[in-house]
DNA sequence: TCAAAATGTGTACGATGTCCACTTATGGCC
DNA sequence: GGCCATAAGTGGACATCGTACACATTTTGA
């Protein structure tokens, strides 16, 4: 379909744009990160990108649309940082430290830039059905598949326990999210807010990875 | 259908409403109900109850508040779910039971009515601080603090895990919900959800009431 | 009883999403 | 190389929304 090849290199000053599409998608992340889903407004993001409102049509159907592909765009961010922390957490063999720099990747994620975190989820409409992101990368949900996956192959979780899995582990941190940010967590003070992750993850792993390296 | 007339018993059919501000609620969990937190839409439900859209500003100071007192009016509605099939439960002694019971309803409760649920978490405004919910009553956070307290008392659950518990516990099933509404879950098949459902809340309760009946 | 406080109405303004008709640059075809 | 269909962007218009300001009407309590 479209490529997506970053940011075009002719940007031209007249007319013809070049990158309309992405230039809007971009304009609109930077609306989400500073207001959420509802900041994302068609005619601003035009007019940021010095545009006028009705050339947004040429290649969105609707804001609504445009909401879809900036959220789609959010769950790429999101996919970006974990994988960061993850390598970041060393030892690709212990699939526990994986497992749980996922989820702490997650909600920090959410916890730094709730604007697109929020975003990424207030698309209602359907983007993603398997495992791919915005660029045909794994989006956030391939890679647990995959540190799951990877679990049983070597061990660490017993077979019968994976179906659905990965569910409960992406249930588990996104709800927490979710609740620190708009839920009834949302008071809770900084300093107290990486035990309760600690508590979440920790959890998980414990129900999933049964009799595993315990701590 | 639930009233809360307890602020004024006259409804009067000219000029002065009687209690414009319920009604106003009402009209907005309606709206809520078809459309999410995006169709609360001030000047809609003035017209529903038949007042001047600048009648609500005599009892909310925004749409935005307007939109807060909804969310809260739908969170009691959560609530009252949780309650009427915790009942059901039966057996108020299997405390495992009752966990999954409020789980299962939470989730239920999600499917069944998407628009309410999202808008019971689409304030961004602190309007819960404790266990209280809208008229006093337990929230269905309180429902959940509840039930983990007398596991605690009663055996069920070691003491050191108690700590947090109920985070992960409204963390878990809160994500599975909105994963199955908004997030890549949400092309799964009706026949497919019950089998998810049970096995996060399965995998929790295990991972809470560790040791308790083994599989 | 009567003034002050509540509550609701009317008009108005700026912003938004979106429709329609028009303009301009680009790229494929001869 | 020139021509023209078409993609991409412009401009104006309209209904709707949130909300501010000034005014009307009812209730209340001193």
């Amino acid at each position: 379909m479209d490529d997506a090849s970053d940011i075009a290199p002719a940007a031209r000053a007249t007319y013809r744009h070049g990158d309309l599409r992405n230039a809007l998608i971009e304009a609109g992340t930077a609306l989400a990160s500073t207001g959420g889903p509802g900041a994302v407004v068609l005619r601003e993001a035009t007019r940021r990108v010095g545009v006028s409102p009705n050339a947004a049509y040429r290649h969105f159907s609707d804001r609504e649309d445009l909401l879809a592909a900036v959220s789609l765009h959010c769950l790429t961010l999101v996919a970006t940082e974990i994988m960061r922390e993850q390598a970041a957490a060393g030892a690709a063999d212990d699939l526990g430290a994986q497992l749980d720099a996922i989820g702490r990747a997650y909600v920090h994620f959410a916890l730094r830039e709730p604007g697109l975190f929020r975003t990424a989820f207030a698309a209602h409409t359907d983007p993603e059905p398997g495992r791919g992101g915005e660029d045909g990368g794994l989006g956030p949900y391939g890679l647990l598949l995959d540190v799951l996956d990877r679990a049983v192959e070597q061990g660490a979780m017993r077979a019968e326990r994976r179906p659905g899995a990965e569910v409960t582990a992406w249930a588990s941190v996104h709800g927490l999210a979710v609740l620190l940010l708009d839920g009834p967590l949302r008071s809770v003070p900084e300093a107290a807010r990486e035990p309760l992750i600690d508590g979440v993850v920790g959890t998980v792993r414990d129900g999933l990875f049964r009799g595993g390296a315990a701590r």
